[in-house]
DNA sequence: AATGAATGTAATCGATGATTACATGATTGT
DNA sequence: ACAATCATGTAATCATCGATTACATTCATT
């Protein structure tokens, strides 16, 4: 009556104001409590009864909004592609420059960086055992705009014969494989056997990515 | 007595044999049970109590062997990197080429064979929060060694001038990042995504590691 | 208001990692 | 040969987790 939304009882973010056996906004709640949890204590953190618990819900309520956990996690997962896809999409808006190559690099900068400073997220939309990624049209969709973006400057830079290599698609997946092996290096805690401290991951992923973005395009003319 | 070694009753690989209380070879046995559970059921098969009831013995045992299921699995991946290595150093005693951008590319593609005939094994090994890695000389050791491999490999590369970059540390690492890149996506399941199928799989890695170590080299001759 | 669907609770199950007290048997010193 | 000692395995138990079932409560619609 009074709500914007007749189906929900009323917000209850400040936590204790109305009658609290009905949630009102449980199935969010616990997708941002999820994700809470895996930034704070790493992907083991996440559990569905702690999810609950920082509800303030009973142990068994999100398997009324949520067949299992990986549902739940695929909901998180949803979220977080959500962001993660924002933030891509900003730093390539912010790129001014026209040469497709550093556009793509841009992308990868951002991809890193994202990764860098949400690691547990990037783990969980990387993850396909903890989540169910065919069965997310979200998830898809998400994703295949990334690589269509790609493509599309893969295409413009093929225009401008700037590319050594005529296979774009393998391109776009060395690309990937790239900056999915650098971030989950870093995820993974790889870059101490490597000597490199945490203080350097960034400037070092930005190396590597220069290095590989320089070997695809045709001989420069100088440097 | 008429045993080989004093210390210990005997084999009792066949299962049945002598008096039971006494394994006689558990703690070896345990991380051969969690190696084969790890083939056949992925990560999350392995648990140190189905280990313990593969190797015939009480769910607690284990515990005498090992503080904790990480020191377990720091032991599985002590293994496993036993056999990526060697694997690694046969690819490389093969391969007869002189060209050491050549001999890269063949430790490249053993690691990425090994990985994909091993998914759950490179896992283990490549992951930083089931096992210690820092805890272990042995992973620490067998990873420095390869690095040294490539590390000179390199060095050799340059001095033919046949590197377009200077900072071969940057190059190691842009190395392992594709390739640590690759077959995460394989044992992540991402290539269903990328439209790779099954079958192609071994060859579209192979021709990205080509894409990737021909970007590396100085301007080639012709095609 | 009454009814039925949506949503949350309570109780319980089986599996897991881990700990403790106890049992067994092999090793070793005399 | 024998007994002390230590390594090794067992039994029992705990807390946590994912999951299910039966029941309670609230909301929306009639």
């Amino acid at each position: 009556m009074s709500t914007v939304k007749p189906t929900r009882t009323g917000d209850r973010e400040a936590g204790e104001g109305g009658s609290a056996y009905h949630h009102g906004n449980l199935r969010e709640e616990l997708v941002e409590q999820a994700l809470k949890l895996a930034e704070e204590g790493g992907l083991s953190a996440v559990s569905v009864r702690a999810a609950a618990r920082l509800a303030g819900v009973s142990p068994a309520a999100p398997f009324r909004h949520f067949p299992d956990k990986m549902t739940l996690m695929t909901a998180v997962a949803e979220e977080a592609m959500r962001r993660f896809r924002a933030e891509i999409a900003l730093a390539l808006a912010q790129e001014v420059a026209d040469d497709p190559m550093l556009r793509i690099r841009a992308i990868g900068r951002a991809y890193l960086d994202w990764a860098r400073r949400n690691p547990t997220h990037f783990e969980i939309i990387s993850s396909r055992r903890s989540i169910d990624f065919e069965g997310s049209p979200s998830l898809g969709r998400e994703n295949a705009e990334i690589q269509a973006q790609i493509e599309a400057l893969l295409l413009e830079a093929a225009q401008r014969g700037l590319l050594r290599c005529n296979d774009r698609h393998l391109i776009q997946i060395a690309a990937r494989a790239l900056v999915y092996g650098l971030a989950r290096m870093l995820v993974d805690g790889h870059f101490p056997s490597w000597q490199v401290a945490d203080a350097e991951i960034e400037g070092t992923m930005a190396k590597v990515l220069d290095l590989f973005v320089d070997g695809l395009v045709k001989e420069r003319a100088a440097s």
